[in-house]
DNA sequence: CAGTGGTCTAGACCACGCG
DNA sequence: GCGTGGTCTAGACCACTGC
């Protein structure tokens, strides 16, 4: 769409789209070094700071990736599959492939005050205790960073069992809860948000400047409406593609005035 | 978590936090003006480059937003609620709320060549002609772009019909093409991205710098996987979040080993 | 050590929105 | 006209990486 910009555009756009088309028709491929700055600073008679201007764009687009004393980089656009409703019943299969590819840490597990965007969701007030268990996941070959995880259970849910233990549970999370209080995960929740991530995020996860992340907050409930559970994921959400499968419901309803979504 | 950088921090770093902290905290309210930067100049005493430094962390993150003449202000946080498999079925009657709320400019409806993005999902060539409608929605109250979405048809499921023409269609797309061609929509796939938008998308969603977009592609099959439609959207992420319910299937299947997600 | 990107400065001029 | 943010420069020094 925009190509070639005019001579009245700002300089560090001019150069953007120049790297930005070198890099879309593969003359910088993936995983490729860009020239040095000074060398930019030559080619395109620039001064430091509008060459670097430039890459900055280039960054925020997630189309390059500067190392600190190695140089600049084209990204690599690998995106790991995440499932939606991923948890539970017949996609059990897939979410397992996907986390026999993954590390769990458990960085914490115990009591600890509920998050104000987890007291939300479950109803109940910031700060009140509840059990947390918080995990990082790493793949297995790269060893990259893939997931900062949390599950947050109500004490009368998970109070005085093995979930305050900081080991890796014996089985999916659900099934245990299932199995400790004979009570029935029956409707689930999930919000989507993708943001900016906070610093923490941003180091635990290595993203490079710029890259936002996928948050999903998940409830889940028994036939009584009753919170069992509230985990929440975030995700490099440019390494990251989610997939939902679904089959199209065939009720006969009167048809909507003029919704064309 | 990171509260008070240590001296040994970037300035840009220290100033931004301080910043921060005062957005967190109230003490700079949504919507409010934040001190011109020549103002924070002096009161950090740091150059204007520095302080221009800062106020990109913050922009890059969502918190603020610069208007060239007039200041840079604290962004205000609404997010409108977008429904995951909201378009068929008994989500309808949420999305028809939606979308009650939103208004259709029909920005293109014709043939054209395939993109290659949707090309892949079809299963097709990319360029291979297909009828393509192409729109943008705006909030009816603030006039604000709220989404960019294009459906693709095949040929012979589209060709010749009002579907070719640019006038907003009498019910819901899929309904349309259910009654034209006799066939069922029948499975139905949603891929979601997080990504930066392109200097178009940009400009049409008037998202400020740093702003990421939700990138939906949805693919609609027949009964024998034929592929019937596929739909893309692209909104403000920053402005969305995406909510899905669903009940939890009741399956007794075998355990998996270590899955904690 | 040399080469890379990261931080920081002082200062200039331009473009925009408003009164 | 005035105050705002946007663009651009020349040059300095620091920090990281790899040889």
């Amino acid at each position: 769409m925009t190509e070639g910009l005019g001579a009245r555009a700002p300089k560090y756009h001019r150069v953007a789209d120049a790297l930005r088309r070198e890099i879309r028709d593969g003359e910088l491929a993936p995983g490729q070094r860009l020239p040095a700055e000074t060398t930019l600073v030559e080619r395109f008679r620039m001064s430091l700071p509008t060459i670097r201007q430039a890459l900055g764009v280039l960054r925020a687009e997630g189309l390059i990736e500067s190392r600190h004393g190695i140089g600049t980089f084209v990204k690599e656009q690998r995106r790991l599959q995440r499932r939606s409703r991923g948890r539970y019943g017949s996609a059990r299969d897939h979410q397992k492939l996907l986390t026999h590819h993954l590390r769990h840490d458990i960085v914490f597990a115990g009591r600890g005050p509920v998050p104000s965007h987890i007291a939300e969701v479950m109803g109940i007030d910031p700060g009140t205790e509840v059990v947390i268990r918080r995990r990082h996941l790493f793949d297995k070959d790269t060893n990259q960073p893939e997931e900062i995880g949390a599950s947050y259970l109500p004490v009368e849910v998970a109070g005085g069992t093995f979930l305050e233990e900081p080991t890796v549970v014996p089985k999916a999370l659900f099934l245990c809860v299932e199995d400790l209080t004979g009570r029935h995960y029956t409707r689930a929740r999930d919000q989507w948000i993708a943001r900016m991530p906070t610093a923490d995020e941003s180091s635990i996860l290595e993203l490079p400047t710029g890259a936002p992340v996928m948050h999903v907050v998940h409830v889940a409930r028994d036939e009584d409406g009753d919170v069992l559970e509230v985990s929440e994921s975030i995700w490099p959400a440019d390494r990251v593609i989610v997939i939902d499968d679904y089959p199209v419901e065939q009720e006969a309803e009167q048809p909507a005035a003029a919704s064309e979504v």
